[in-house]
DNA sequence: TTAAGTGCAAAGGCTTTGCAGCATA
DNA sequence: TATGCTGCAAAGCCTTTGCACTTAA
């Protein structure tokens, strides 16, 4: 995936910071969901000064200005992802943690659908599915049959 | 709703005990969403002795047992409800806060075409639409035009 | 009677905020 | 140069946990 990070500044009138192109570069590479505890691990790796303060700042300022979604997949903690053209929606695997993206035309549908019913205007849709992924279903399936097709979680 | 919470225990084996029973009964009341710290407060309202500590402990518990589903509502915080027969999804108003159940065969339909195309097999689904409500809408649209259609939000 | 739950209080973890110094525009 | 951002540290919240007492079975 390539980046203009360094010439191109999207940030409205706000000043372009070093602390906020490395976190929007690492949001960039990330290609995926991270939270704020990850991201300020990332960061800090690279710059040894860089404080959780700043990356929670530069969160909200970047979900401010519409330059990153902030979704939930499962934990307890918000994540973080770069906006991209295309919408894309999350499977979360219960077995190995793994995060699928998916994109399907009935998401497109439903969201018609609620408008024509409800005269509700989404400006947000955010679908989690949650459940086993092959590779688990297949790895219980030769440990212990039947483990993966519960819906029972501990965690 | 009609609810048996005095002679019926769902709590396989676990003591049902007047705490337990005061919360289900009021996330039953909720018919609806309600996060710890609500359900804290409405019932303190009704034993004052009871403790947050007691909230938490009991929604793990609610949870694990599987008669309280936990979800995301746009807030940082967790929202539970009570587990129904019927599958719905949730809107929620970007306005006025209000959240609208619904229920879309094609929600169904993306959970098949999920399993289909990648295999994954689904045990929970989560569809959360954010947007503008028919009457906040309306209300945007007098006051001024235009603003109920935008995305942008503060909060 | 006994295993389990509860209340209380303290601790833990994540996030926000005030303030002085510093960097971007 | 001036506005606004950053780091630091402290404070704020929500949630979890240890311990002694109480309760359900």
């Amino acid at each position: 995936m390539s980046r203009n990070l360094n010439n191109v500044s999207p940030m409205h009138g706000h000043p372009w910071t070093s602390q906020r192109r490395l976190l929007l570069e690492l949001l960039h590479d990330a290609e995926g969901y991270v939270d704020a505890k990850e991201l300020y691990r990332r960061a800090s790796a690279r710059d040894e000064s860089l404080s959780p303060a700043t990356v929670y700042r530069s969160l909200n300022l970047f979900k401010e200005l519409g330059l990153v979604d902030e979704m939930r997949l499962g934990k307890v903690r918000c994540c973080y992802e770069i906006k991209r053209a295309s919408e894309h929606q999350h499977l979360v695997c219960q077995g190995c943690g793994k995060v699928i993206e998916f994109q399907s035309p009935y998401v497109r549908k439903l969201i018609q659908a609620v408008r024509h019913e409800y005269g509700f205007n989404v400006t947000k849709a955010q679908l989690y599915l949650e459940g086993y992924c092959l590779e688990c279903q297949e790895k219980e399936k030769s440990d212990s049959p039947c483990a993966a097709t519960q819906g029972k979680h501990h965690e």
